[in-house]
DNA sequence: GTGATTGCAAATCGTTTGCATTCAG
DNA sequence: CTGAATGCAAACGATTTGCAATCAC
């Protein structure tokens, strides 16, 4: 159940790949996208927009921030590439397992996020209302992942959506 | 182990019990300050700085938005509120089970979040080395939350934070 | 009275949009 | 050649900072 992409610093997505999957979805290799993709796997397959740019701007000088983030909502809307939050200046992007299995693996990053110690809320999708739990059972997933991953996991950061109690009555009803 | 906060929208946090916190921490009891709690509190427990700005004036117009994101700083760092973080837009805030706990139970909020299907991470708060793993065992926690608020869960948004292999390798010869 | 607190105006940061130019196929 | 893609400049929204005026204790 849990299938975990171990990432070595030497296996890393290609930008070949990437390419691949844009061309299959009818989008043109320009320069501009090449270096974006380059600098996408340098980083290891996670930065956020401004080193991608400076990263991309060594393959491609005239570089602009608008084509990182236009590439990037490219790669975003292919699934090739996930947001990742942070505690402050959110929004990380970090290639996906689905990238992943089309080219090399890979990972590696500018993580500094700290999480708080637990306390997640669930949010109805429905009517907004929002509940917060603690002292929850992520622990199971916890030694699951670490058993996987052989990560040491210290901190972590959960939000669920869904439907409260109400809505799904009232759904049932109407 | 779990231990959810339920929500009525009946039960509200209250701005005093808010109020106190603050003052035992030796912060003093200002007009701003009290309409900035008020409006956390009518919003339900949970909002962002635009609607407690506007719903904050009603109590006390000369409000600034400066003052509310000092307000709302002021109460992150005593843990009476956190940071909800959403796909677009980033940040909200709500009341957290600490404040919960010392005045009225609450929540209710203005929640359009969507998460994406499974597919998350860990990171080295080391190294920034991340993995991706998909296809987790959330579904028992998934399962446990359901129970205990009554909720059905249809997404959710996780991140992980530890250290990888290599970095407790490392701090164990270090 | 005195230091904490406020709010305006301006600065800043990350991101998006308008538009004329340039490029890929 | 033609539409797609680019990048500059400007707009934008959210948040932060400088600073003089104001308020709580």
């Amino acid at each position: 159940m849990l299938n975990a992409t171990e990432i070595t610093s030497t296996s890393r997505p290609s930008p070949d790949a990437l390419l691949d999957v844009l061309a299959q979805a009818g989008y043109s290799n320009t320069r501009s996208r090449r270096a974006v993709l380059m600098a996408i796997c340098e980083a290891g397959g996670q930065a956020s927009s401004a080193e991608l740019l400076a990263l991309g701007r060594a393959h491609h000088p005239p570089l602009g921030s608008v084509t990182v983030y236009r590439t990037l909502d490219l790669l975003l809307s292919l699934g090739l590439v996930r947001k990742l939050h942070q505690e402050a200046g959110c929004h990380s992007y970090a290639i996906s397992a689905l990238a992943v299995q089309q080219g090399d693996p890979a990972t590696r990053g500018f993580h500094k996020a700290a999480a708080h110690p637990h306390s997640h809320h669930i949010i109805c999708q429905t009517c907004s209302r929002a509940v917060e739990f603690e002292g929850c059972d992520l622990d199971v997933v916890v030694t699951s992942v670490e058993a996987q991953t052989g990560f040491r996991v210290r901190e972590h950061w959960l939000e669920m959506f869904g439907l409260c109690p109400q809505c799904q009555a009232h759904a049932a009803t109407t």
